[in-house]
DNA sequence: AGCTTGCACAAGAATCATTATCATCTAAAA
DNA sequence: TTTTAGATGATAATGATTCTTGTGCAAGCT
């Protein structure tokens, strides 16, 4: 809480009791939510709470890289608040997503590939996740 | 046109005229193209092809491993001829997208990470492409 | 070449994630 | 406290994608 305000100051972001709310969902758990599961988590505390503010909080934490948004899946966003690099599998079983931690190795310390400068690399891995292949075998 | 219907009878794909005219936008063509792009370019031929046809066929080609989706772009997916495996540059000032023809090295030999089983992997560059950056210094 | 049959297509409606609008409210600087 | 730029909530709008259904056609069989 102190350190979400404190988060927020360093960034100038204006301190709102919502803003605090969405990002207690981010942080400092390392789930990937979507908007949908995020808006369900503060809607307890804030019930009158819009969709469309979640989203416009979302997006401006995204901008003061306070978030990341992932698009591992097709159909949503899912987003994080682990925010140093890192990359994603997505389960195509069960659609659970989890953070990969591999160094993709020289690549990532490139700064220019045929040409182009590149701010960003995300890498996504998909396939069957470790707990779908354990129920598969009973 | 004779390699399209190859491809399809090898796939047990049905040849209809639709199908090939969609199949002749991507192929061999190495283009990143959208759904409405698509649509666009099949249209002339075809002016009654609707948009969800166009949509049912690229799931089955997806399926049959003909084409691939991807969502480089957070808005939309783009579809290309191109299943061996390579990556994408997405140029965040003009929107252009570009293939990426690096190995990211030992990973990709990996069929585990952490216990998941991996079928496929997908490297999403972003940055400002040669070309935005030659435009800049002028 | 003419049946037959299951699948493909067109048209349009429906769905669902996301964005835009705007009137009201509030955080925080003065 | 007052002020005001900026934040929120309600709701409509947008735009990509999917669903539904009646009609039409590909291709295997006579």
């Amino acid at each position: 809480m102190e350190r979400i305000i404190e988060l927020f100051k360093e960034r100038n972001i204006r301190v709102t009791p919502q803003r605090v709310g969405v990002m207690q969902t981010l942080y400092p758990s390392q789930e990937h939510l979507t908007v949908e599961g995020i808006h369900a988590k503060v809607k307890p505390q804030f019930p009158n709470i819009s969709l469309a503010t979640v989203y416009t909080i979302l997006e401006l934490f995204k901008e003061k890289k306070l978030v990341r948004e992932i698009r591992v899946r097709f159909d949503r966003s899912l987003y994080e608040s682990r925010v140093d690099p890192h990359h994603h599998f997505h389960c195509t079983q069960c659609g659970q997503t989890y953070d990969v931690d591999i160094d993709l190795c020289p690549t990532l310390k490139k700064q220019r590939i045929d040409g182009h400068s590149i701010n960003d690399f995300h890498g996504y891995f998909y396939g069957i996740c470790r707990s779908c292949r354990k129920e598969k075998q009973c």
